[in-house]
DNA sequence: GTGAAAGCGCTAACAT
DNA sequence: ATGTTAGCGCTTTCAC
């Protein structure tokens, strides 16, 4: 189909060999050798064939992203910083939305070790470590745990302070006054306990509140979940005073449900957020929000990713960021 | 590094071409022997190499998906529809975000030509058409356009009516009532109109309006955009009574910068926008838009991709899909 | 400064 | 039903 090596050797009189040199700006090729062969391949249109180069070289710049769910403005946010330091560097970039189905995820991981990706960047679909895991940490592959960590094993991982963040949002709440508060999350019954709900459990704690379990509700991480979480809740008449929702999603749809429902919030109903997606801070939002600062973990992400690519590194580099409380209108 | 089909071969005791076969699923492998070779090739942890699958079979279950901004939130629905449709027949997408630079879109359209992607689903970052997008077309690669079309040549597309679009946005601020009607939109010197645009000027006519080039509003496509756009006209006491703005990001940013001048909408001015994202039917925004099926032109253009890959269409396939006026609170 | 030859890990004829 | 051989398009020794 397209031109080959080959085929700008023959158009140039030399051997391929002294092609591939010529193309890739090794030295020992005359500056008019060079001039000929460049032309020659820029007028047949000639392709430089990375599948080829990538079986010789056992490196095929090309790094895969898992992540749950790209329509939750929180990841595009991440994925844009990987995006842009993965281009920066010459890296072409997989992306793979798992849907928060570990069986996918797991998927995905066999997919990008046969591509022979050079590294990759899990954001996990829960805190199961599956068998497809274990099998790519043997192989070799350097893996960068994003928004998310495990104490144990050798891993490299970029994440922020969950329990802390917990933390932060409730006692906001106490602060504020209030101690009928809810917990909305994602379930997790592995492994690794939900921080956010470890410190939210810290926070009343701390204050002499007690944790009641019917004030805590799992789910999933959708707007439309946070929507009907409020009105199973005004069906039960178990509204709670506060709600501190485990990401801005949930979040927003809480405050979508409460203003539907005729609640004011935060007259009626007070709600913290987690994670300050660019739309918490509308307005007509102006949700009150644990912030990650997304771009920065992208970035460090794929700089770590890429150091351990380059070998700069061992593998083994883990930063924890602070969350940060931003106090808005849906709290006070 | 990991096992080859060779070492699986030798401790299967067989040739390296019968592991091919066998774990390959082909026809003419006895059952005990491909079992014998499934089994070693599980202990070994032998993971077949993509890469040189590539190399010899031109083929490599890869597709490039090139678009402006993965923050807008009207872009990972279309990606998630178009990974999901990949996913599904076994492909995986590379993603490439431009941020709206033609020259970084002919950046991504090289590099997945060197990988050799099978196909290329390009949602264009402006209307001029590169060199190396004609190289791209001349090399075969294909290529389908999403949310964007050009009438000439023998692409295909998928997008929808965009002058309808307009025409509806501003048809419908007409029927409101209002005649001051200013427009906001990307910048697009180059060949193709913006359609929108177009659209808006139809309407316009049709109604005895003119169109006054100073309520045209040339910009880019972000939330703080319309927020300062809006500022600007306060600020040369040029606020107009309805604004049609060419994407909800930029609307919403226009409710932003309006009500923080204590501006009501749509009392004071009505907003249109167009796209449909998820945050503009939340009850504090109530955005009147032009929705566009996104998830459905996400599964169009992956489908319509797939089937040139599969050589089950010729290679010219046009879908124009029809917007849909939402009316909401913002305009009444 | 340039060329010849080997080989990356696989599939696809062509044998047997 | 299995093995042999020849590449896919490139990089990398090792010669000259």
């Amino acid at each position: 189909m397209s031109a080959t090596i080959k085929d700008v050797a023959k158009k140039a009189n030399v051997s391929y060999t002294t092609v591939s040199r010529a193309l890739n700006n090794k030295y020992g090729v005359k500056k008019e050798t060079r001039d000929r062969i460049v032309k020659a391949a820029a007028e047949m249109g000639y392709t430089c064939n990375a599948i080829a180069r990538g079986l010789v070289k056992k490196k095929t710049n090309t790094i895969g992203l898992i992540l749950p769910d790209i329509t939750n403005p929180f990841f595009p946010e991440i994925a844009m910083g990987i995006e842009d330091g993965a281009h920066a560097k010459g890296y072409s970039v997989f992306l793979c939305n798992t849907n928060y189905d570990p069986e996918r995820e797991a998927q995905y991981l066999k997919h990008l070790a046969e591509k022979r990706v050079d590294g990759i960047i899990l954001v996990p679909a829960s805190n199961e470590r599956s068998l497809e895991l274990n099998k790519i940490s043997e192989s070799g592959i350097p893996i960068v745990y994003a928004c998310s960590y495990y104490l144990e094993g050798d891993r490299s991982y970029v994440a922020i302070d969950d329990e802390r963040g917990g933390f932060l949002a409730t006692r906001h709440l106490v602060e504020q006054g209030y101690s009928t508060i809810a917990y909305i999350g994602a379930k997790d019954e592995t492994v690794k306990k939900d921080e956010r709900l470890v410190g939210y459990k810290q926070a009343l704690k701390k204050f002499g509140i007690p944790a009641r379990d019917r004030l805590i509700y799992y789910c999933d991480h959708k707007m439309k979940t946070g929507h009907d979480i409020i009105n199973k809740m005004i069906s039960k008449k178990e509204v709670p005073r506060a709600i501190f929702a485990a990401n801005d999603l949930l979040a927003i749809g809480v405050i979508q449900g409460a203003k539907e429902l005729g609640l004011s919030v935060p007259g009626d109903i007070a709600v913290v957020g987690f994670d300050d997606i660019p739309f918490a801070s509308l307005p007509e939002i102006q949700l009150t929000t644990i912030s990650q600062p997304k771009q920065k973990m992208g970035e460090l992400s794929i700089n770590i990713l890429l150091d351990i690519i380059f070998g700069n590194e061992q593998n083994t580099r883990r930063t924890i960021l602070e969350p940060e409380l931003v106090i808005r209108k849906s709290s006070c």
